[in-house]
Formats: structure tokens, C-alpha cells, sequence
DNA sequence: CTGTTAGCGCATTCAG
DNA sequence: CTGAATGCGCTAACAG
């Protein structure tokens, strides 16, 4: 019963084929299998195909846990992440894993949270199962945690962060344009001759949508048109919040004069929020005023589906796999502060302006 | 400069602390304080107490790779998922990646897709990880994976599945009662005096919908009211296109006569687009029509706010943990299909119906 | 180029 | 109740 025959063709490979086995089977010593199985120099290449072949033949898999106990090191990526109710984490994670997957890694979630995990945890936990590399997601950490963030990094393990000041010669970052972002969104706008373009978002707390603002503002004054800020005043979480404010001072600005001939949302529920308030008024969109939005998250929830600059999530997923490669390899090199662009996604909701 | 000073106080605990220094620490065997640290029977509580302390001092961690080695089974549990796109999967990733830290296990991703990674594959990948459990979410897997899933819970390991019939007697699963939300969901528009009910969805290639459907079908008949079918006749993928599909009919549901004095969306997408439709033609939601989703995905981006259906998605990632922890603790249990209900969410969108 | 020897850190026999 | 021996499967030094 310990005994199957070799020639057992039923469902079940059950018993695990080791280096062992596959030396025995072609008398020969398991160290030299294990050479030839990891292209050790030193091995002649007659040697490499017989045992790649009987390995293939006895359906050999090579033992991660056993190999990962002896260099310390497994093909496993770590995420560390606050929160994945915010909707942008999911294609991150989604890119990641699938470009992880493409370079022969895994990938391990460790979520923290200020009240039950820390990041010193949440690092211990990915630690022991000796991840090569983790990218923290902007949210996860804060500026306290930069100590553990540099221990781990000059422990040997690839570290990058998003949306972070680079904080290490060794802790690459990653940064969405938002500035740019801002300014293309403009200006897109004053190419189709729109010459009252109001930017509604909240500038004070949310350094994204600031830098947005910026890049508007500064589009608008190289042209010569007037900059209009409108302030949501409001912290942007808990999501909706900003959909429900954005149409209470849509209507608002609706009752001044003059009126604006396109608006700029600072992310897609603002400009949802104001799109509501426009039908209200029985404003046609596009027709009589422009709308725009950042992020891409909702903007084909719309009717008309709004043009919006699409933040490179997807991309930051891969690129943030990327970093950790390049690291792996090149331990000793210099920091990176990537910035991805935006990329912008025309619509139906701006059209050129009526003369 | 191998033997540090034990009152050492720098941020480096660097060297790895082992059960072997613990044992010298006390001048006892390495494999006694194996058996008080796994709570062995057959050692002395003086000695667990003496050991779990060095321990503590010395900042002993188990190395879980080792013991995994050894047992064959590592804290690690496993979500097989094709895409996180949908949006849906990412409250499931985040509850279920809580509830397996708050039982000491970690999670690792693992995607599938037609073209580049099968189902087989992926189990592989996680079977090298030593995973103890693994949740396979609705759309990861087909018919055709059947025999590998069962493969795999023979093998030993926890498995279970979301919106999948039960196949075998030690896979659990998890389903979401639709046909109940139906039903609730007709059940609070009658309540609210509404007698003209359209439900707007598709019913054919959408099992979920159609389960939907025919709970409200049962209200609106049980009361004695007339039901309504509007067929999206579309697949609802890709997301969004259900919006403006759903935009389009309710534009023509206007035109002609009766009109409905409450609409219920198949999910939030096709309620948002209904929505868009009234706004335009100047019907006041819900002082003249109610409106209600499922999902509760989008429904607070809409001006009013949505009444919709919570899917309990955060609830089903916390189950399918609980599942597998029950068992893995008692891997023989019958198979148990799970149905979690819908909550309702009762916001702006729906009102008692004018006299 | 191959084989020998040794050990990663832990857990499970079995004697004492 | 404790200690001594043994091995999980692989890799890394060295010697042959």
C-alpha cells in the first residue's frame, strides 16, 4: 500500500517525486540534479537535459518551502494595503498580481489598519514568509512608519512605495502626474473654445486634487482666462460625499451669473455630482456646458459617459512589479521616483463650445 | 561582533533567534521547548511557563517556513479569483484577508484566466505555497475545473466556492439569496403604496437577474398587481454598458402609457441609468416615481441617493474564512451551501406613492 | 565536471 | 516528563 506501481496511470500522483527520486532513477548524485535544475555553472549540459528530461518524465516540482528554508529567500511579492473599500486599489492589485505572475512570483496581501495590524506586524508577517519584495500602497503608511520601511529594505527585501516622498536611497516611488494631468485636462477644454472653465474640488486637505488644480490654473493663465475654484470644502471620504456636495453647489452656481461653459471635476464624483444638478436645470451636456472628471472610475456610470482623464492604476500595478524586479536584480541601485501620466479618454460629455 | 550585549538596545535584532538558542538560554533540549511552544502534551507546565518566556525575551518567531517544511501545512489560505475588475471582488479580498489575520492565517492571490493561467495551474502555485484553505470565487472556475477542485479537497486542503451548486461532499459554498431580495425589494415599493412596479433587467444569460426577477414577481402577483418585465436584452459586461442600455428603454418606457410609479433596477448600474432618463424628462424622483437598485455599489453616487439591495459581499468573504476554518478543524464534515441574505438600504430614492 | 559532507529550523518518533 | 536520534527537501561549501 506504500507501494504503487510505476505504471500507475490513475488520477492520483499522490506521492511526491523529490530531487531524490529523479538522482536515483538516473544514478546519479541529488546534488548534481539540484545543480542542473537551478543552471549552476559547473554542470556539463548533457548532464542539464538528462535530468531536466526525467524530471519532466517523473513530474518533478520543486519543493518552494524546502528551497525558500535554505536561501532565505521565496518567489513571493507582498501588498501591503489599508483598504480596498476605496475602488483604485483593485485594478493596483489586479496588475500586480498579473505582472507578478508573468516574472514567476506570487503575491501575499497584508492589510493594516491603525487600530488592530501595524505595519512593524504587518511587515513581521510577510517577513516569515521570507517575501522578496513588497510595494506599501499610498494610505498604508504614514511618515512614522518610515523607520520600519528603511530596517526592511536594508534587510535585503525590494521595497517601493506609492504615492510617498522617496525616504531611502533603496525605496523606490511611485507618483501619479496629476499636476500634468490637471493642466491637459484645460486645455483640452480650451482647444474646443471654451473660455469659462470652472474647477470644482477640494484643495486643501487632498494633495491630488490641489496638484490638479494647479496644473488647471496654470493652463487657464497661459491663456488668458480667468481661474475659478470652486471648494467642496469637504474631506473627499467617505466616497459619495463628494458626489452629493458637488451637486448642492453645482445648482448653486447655477443661480449666479455669469455662468461657466465648461466644468472641470476634480475626480469623477464631482463631476457626476454636478452632471445630476446640470439635468436638473435642464442644461444639455454636452451641448451647452462641457463636463470633465479625473480618475476613470465612474465616468461610464454617466449618461453622456464623461470624458475623463484616466488615472494609470493599471500601469502603476505593473510598474510597481517592475521596481521590485529591477531591484532584485540590482540591489545597490540608486532610488527611482517614477511619475505616470494620465491618460485622457475623450467622451461625450465636452464638445466645442456653442459661439 | 557575533555575541551581542542582551542589553543591546539598538533597532537591530537582526540575528535570527531560534528555538536551538532558546534551549541553550536555558541549558534544556531543542526539542523540549518544541513541544512547550506547540502545547505538546507530555511537558511540564513549570517548563512551558520557563520557555514561553525565554522566548519572549530572546524575541523568539517561529520560523513558519520550517515548520512547514515539517508539517506540510503553512498559515496561508488562498482566493482564486479571474479578475478584480467587476468591482465586486475587492470588499470580498479585503473582509476575507481580515478574517484570516484575526485567525493567524495569511492570504494569498492567485488569478486565473482562459488564455494565460488555468485553474490546474493555479492550484499548483498555491499547493507549493503549502496553503491550508482555498476559496474559488464565482467566475474563477467552470464545469470543466470540477475534477480538480475535488482533487485538491481530497488532498486534504479546505475548499469551497461562491454562487457554484455543490459538487462534492467536502466543498462548501457560498450563494447570496437573490430571489429573497426580489422579493424584499417589490415588497417595500408595495408597502410604500406603489400598484404600477417595472423591473428593468436581463433575464436570460444572467442567472443572478433572473433570480431577482422572479422574487419580485411573486410579490407584485401575491398582491394582486401586474408585473413587469423590461429586458436590457444585453449582457451586462462590459459594466457600464448596462447604463446607458438601461437609460435608453427607460426614455421609452416614457413615451408610452401607463406609466410605471416605481422602477426597480436589476443592479445599481441599470437604476443609475433610469435615473439619468427621468432627470431629462423632468420627472422627480421619488416624489414621482421611486426608484431602487441591488448591489449598493453605485447607489450612493446617484442625487437622491439610491434605495438598493446590499449584496453582502464584505459578509461573504468573512463566511468563506469561517468555512474553512471549520473545516479545517474537522475535515470530514459534510458539506455545508450557505445562502446569506441581502440587506436593505433604504436611502432617498423611494417614497410612499401620491394619492 | 561530479560527488561528499553539512546544515537551514523545526517536529516527530523513540528511549531514558 | 525530558533527551537523543532522525528526517522534511533542498542548497552550499568543499574536496575528489
Amino acid at each position: 500500500m506504500d507501494r504503487k506501481a510505476p505504471n500507475d496511470t490513475a488520477a492520483t500522483p499522490a506521492k511526491k517525486i523529490t530531487m531524490k527520486h529523479i538522482a536515483e532513477y538516473l544514478n546519479i548524485d541529488r546534488t548534481t540534479v539540484s545543480k542542473a535544475m537551478a543552471s549552476t555553472p559547473g554542470v556539463s549540459d548533457k548532464t542539464v537535459r538528462m535530468v531536466r528530461q526525467a524530471a519532466e518524465e517523473l513530474g518533478y516540482r520543486k519543493d518552494i518551502i524546502a528551497s525558500s528554508l535554505m536561501t532565505g529567500k521565496n518567489a513571493l511579492l507582498g501588498i501591503v494595503l489599508a483598504d480596498m473599500w476605496r475602488g483604485i486599489y483593485a485594478p493596483f492589485v489586479d496588475s500586480f498580481q498579473k505582472s507578478a505572475y508573468k516574472n514567476g512570483y506570487g503575491v501575499i496581501l497584508q492589510y493594516v489598519d491603525k487600530r488592530t495590524i501595524g505595519v512593524r506586524q504587518a511587515i513581521e508577517v510577510l517577513k516569515q514568509q521570507r517575501i522578496s519584495g513588497v510595494t506599501f500602497i499610498s494610505g498604508a503608511t504614514s511618515e512614522e512608519d518610515n523607520p520600519a520601511l528603511i530596517e526592511l529594505a536594508e534587510s535585503g527585501v525590494a521595497v517601493n512605495t506609492t504615492v510617498r516622498d522617496l525616504l531611502h536611497d533603496r525605496i523606490d516611488t511611485i507618483h501619479f502626474d496629476n499636476r500634468n494631468a490637471g493642466y491637459e485636462a484645460a486645455m483640452h477644454l480650451i482647444e474646443l473654445g471654451h473660455r469659462n472653465i470652472v474647477f470644482m474640488g477640494e484643495n486643501r486637505v487632498n494633495l491630488t486634487m490641489s496638484q490638479r488644480f494647479q496644473g488647471y490654473k496654470q493652463a487657464v493663465e497661459e491663456n488668458g482666462l480667468p481661474s475659478q475654484l470652486v471648494e467642496t470644502h469637504e474631506n473627499v471620504w467617505p466616497k459619495g460625499m463628494d458626489v452629493q456636495t458637488a451637486y448642492r453647489l453645482a445648482k448653486q452656481l447655477w443661480t449666479g451669473q455669469p455662468k461657466p461653459d465648461a466644468i472641470i471635476g476634480g475626480n469623477d464624483n464631482i463631476a457626476l455630482g454636478v452632471l445630476f444638478a446640470l439635468k436638473e436645470e435642464g442644461v444639455h451636456v454636452p451641448q451647452q456646458v462641457s463636463l470633465l472628471g479625473f480618475d476613470d472610475l465612474y465616468a461610464i456610470l454617466a449618461v453622456p459617459q464623461l470624458t475623463s482623464m484616466r488615472m494609470p492604476i493599471m500601469e502603476s500595478g505593473t510598474t510597481a512589479v517592475e521596481l521590485l524586479m529591477e531591484r532584485l536584480n540590482n540591489p545597490a541601485k540608486q532610488a527611482e521616483a517614477i511619475k505616470l501620466a494620465y491618460e485622457k479618454i475623450v467622451r461625450d460629455s465636452t464638445a466645442a463650445a456653442v459661439k
